[in-house]
DNA sequence: TGCTAATATTTAACATGTTAATTAAGTTGG
DNA sequence: CCAACTTAATTAACATGTTAAATATTAGCA
């Protein structure tokens, strides 16, 4: 029952920073916690992505692009979340490493079908099983309703704020 | 433009024995998801950001220093979770922009103290009222009981994890 | 005292994030 | 048919993320 009564937009108590705690508590805000729990999480995967010498974000890649036969960048961008120019160079460096093949869409030239090499579905489908593996491991640490109910609240909070977008 | 899974955002979370992941869904794993949700809070402030040509990194910069009245940069980077190298650049940056300034720790040479100039300090106490107002408006929108959970739940994530490491 | 290790910060090199501009190809309406 | 608009991808410029190395200072200890 504080100020969150359900009605006025009313402006927020001026905390100037020191909380009842004594210590400032703007280093806990919702995009500081997302992004340490973000890190976090990566983090248990960090061992894969050096055993391959890849970045987290090659990674997403290249999984996605194996997973899916073939795929626009477009297509490819919104579903691993990485911008077009992000992804434009993370493409090239893909395909100088002989991992990724980009051809242009017969029907429409202006796109660019992704598709995987065969050397980086070896590589995807062994470090796979890595990656399984540690994604269970945190579910059973966790607790693997409680991590339903984390990824629940996080999809609900993206489309919360989209909506007021 | 036909993400239209606006309602039931998850199927059914698979087994984990074998990589029978679901292909389709590797597009929702919990490192995308938080980056998705880190990335739909933090567009919330950009009007912020923008207003004051200062970027989110920048202005956490700034609230932090302008809420404790002076800090070690190894003490700002851990409350603000900034790496130092990063760190480094923002606040020559901020300091070449006369909104924050660096001295020598006078009994550990090696420390640097950061503090926020009267320059920063009013333009935080401007910018916090909206940037507060705007957190407020998400507790709203989200339930206030909500947002609480989803925090604890990140809190307890990376506690979790990091027990793990 | 002097050598060595640890600590705090910076710098370097490279990858990614972000916004705006550019290029090329498709679409639309006169 | 064509000029104007839209879309898909790339490029450019700059800020940040990340790892490793360099610098400077302090701490520990024989």
């Amino acid at each position: 029952m504080n100020n969150s009564d359900s009605k006025c937009p009313l402006p927020p108590v001026p905390d100037k920073g020191t909380s009842s705690h004594g210590l400032n508590d703007f280093s806990h805000t919702l995009p500081i916690r997302l992004l340490r729990a973000r890190h976090a999480a990566v983090s248990q995967f960090q061992p894969i992505f050096r055993k391959y010498n890849i970045t987290e974000q090659q990674w997403r890649v290249l999984r996605m692009v194996t997973s899916a036969s073939t795929m626009t960048a477009g297509e490819l961008s919104q579903a691993i979340f990485i911008s077009m120019p992000s992804l434009s160079r993370i493409m090239q460096s893909l395909e100088a490493r002989n991992l990724i093949r980009r051809r242009a869409n017969e029907d429409d030239l202006r796109k660019t079908m992704v598709s995987s090499t065969s050397a980086a579905q070896t590589m995807v489908a062994e470090a796979a099983i890595w990656s399984d593996t540690r994604y269970s491991d945190i579910a059973q640490w966790f607790g693997k309703e409680r991590l339903e109910h984390l990824q629940q609240l996080l999809d609900d909070l993206v489309q919360t704020l989209d909506q007021h977008q």
